[in-house]
DNA sequence: TGTAGGACGATTGTAGGACAATATTGAGAG
DNA sequence: CTCTCAATATTGTCCTACAATCGTCCTACA
């Protein structure tokens, strides 16, 4: 059995479904390989090998090579000369500097939001908040949507199209993936509270508030997975 | 003459000079075409055609196409689906959420600079910074030299690489040549003091200060800015 | 035995041509 | 003057081929 094949069993299971419209061939195997890799299936440090994802979607190398191109833009994977692609894998100091930086940009946000004034926007907020007020979520997946679903609430009230786009980049979903077991039901409990504080503050057009309880928050965020980071070093 | 061998004339001028070693053929593109749209070659709206580029720098589409994509990473270019590439135009808004967004961000990167502890690299900010305490620069050109290399200078005494990265893709340079007939004497000459300003509360040590200060400094450049360009769109 | 050097395979980088799909443009009809 | 539709320009994708490079293994030599 061929190299090629070996890696194409190992990796990626069977073939992929459907091949999709012409113009959105690019798209579909960017997100195929984004679902794995935030998944889990894709794990950092696997390689992306071209001939594989050729036969494996069954595509010419040139849509291949943009999606990757792609990944790589968006910080998934790395791309080395000669080398080709693999998944990346966070390292704590990036990780570091990756909350040091999201702490600063939903700050912002949250200052915006609480000075929002904009009466629909406000309202499709409030809207979108709902699920914090429920119950508190079950299981890890459940609250990384409901948290996903929260920041990106603020986001749009903040109304900065280049901020949500550049937070979007920032890795929250891969680093969750890759530190995604440290949300026990007290961890995500304290979340909950937490958004619900942010929440309270934006909701009262209180701009110092609301950023200092995201900052607070996204701090708290940080310390554990940096010492679920810490931990799985050790 | 063919459509295309029009735009070539119109607007590339002479033929590439080298073409580049295997395996930096697409960053050879990338560098011509950024420097082309940065120092006012390529206008914003230009369109960018596949085959022009191919046949001004020699080159298959493969590299172009991928030149292409990491300049729409980049944000110097957008790019359309069976529509093509043009250089960006930056609205009003764009300008002013990305202000918003690099203040936050130099904003950290001073705090971080003032508290930044390792000797050597504090002693490389010093020598970095040098130029800003010479004759205030003549040119704009200049000018544009010696602020790009003081905002470095900051980010990397901060040593946060990721922001570093980030601060690096917030257009910056686009929107100096968007509206860099903006600098006039008289503002080159506060910006210079307001640098002047930054360092010391760096080379002091006070994060809050350093902060606060590049804050100021960027809220003065972002108002001088979109006076400009509410100025030209009048 | 250990290491330097070279040969080889695997993989990526680039070229070039072909065709399909889509957007744009301009001519003609109403 | 406006609308419709065909011609054209351009991009999206596929294919094949070959050059360049990296990693590894294998051998020769100290």
């Amino acid at each position: 059995m061929s190299n090629a094949a070996i890696r194409q069993r190992a990796i990626t299971g069977p073939r992929a479904p459907v091949p999709p419209a012409h113009g959105a061939t690019v798209a579909f195997i960017v997100e195929r390989l984004r679902d794995d890799i935030l998944a889990g299936r894709l794990q950092p440090g696997s390689r992306l090998v071209e001939s594989d994802l050729t036969s494996r979607f069954a595509v010419s190398r040139g849509p291949v090579r943009e999606a990757l191109r792609r990944l790589t833009a968006d910080g998934l994977i790395e791309h080395w000369p000669h080398r080709g692609a693999v998944v990346r894998r966070l390292t704590e100091r990036e990780i570091r500097e990756l909350f040091a930086i999201r702490i600063e940009m939903e700050a912002l946000a949250a200052r915006l939001a609480a000075a929002a004034d904009a009466f629909e926007r406000r309202a499709g907020f409030v809207a979108a908040i709902q699920p914090i007020y429920a119950d508190a979520p079950r299981n890890p997946c459940e609250y990384l949507k409901e948290n996903a679903a929260f920041h990106d609430a603020v986001m749009a009230l903040a109304d900065n199209l280049q901020l949500r786009d550049l937070a979007a980049r920032l890795q929250l979903p891969l680093i969750m993936a890759q530190v995604g077991d440290v949300l026990t039901p007290a961890v995500l409990n304290a979340s909950v509270q937490e958004h619900r504080a942010v929440a309270q503050a934006i909701l009262d057009c209180n701009s110092e508030a609301a950023s200092a309880r995201m900052r607070a928050h996204l701090e708290r965020a940080a310390a554990v997975a940096l010492r679920r980071v810490a931990e799985r070093k050790a």
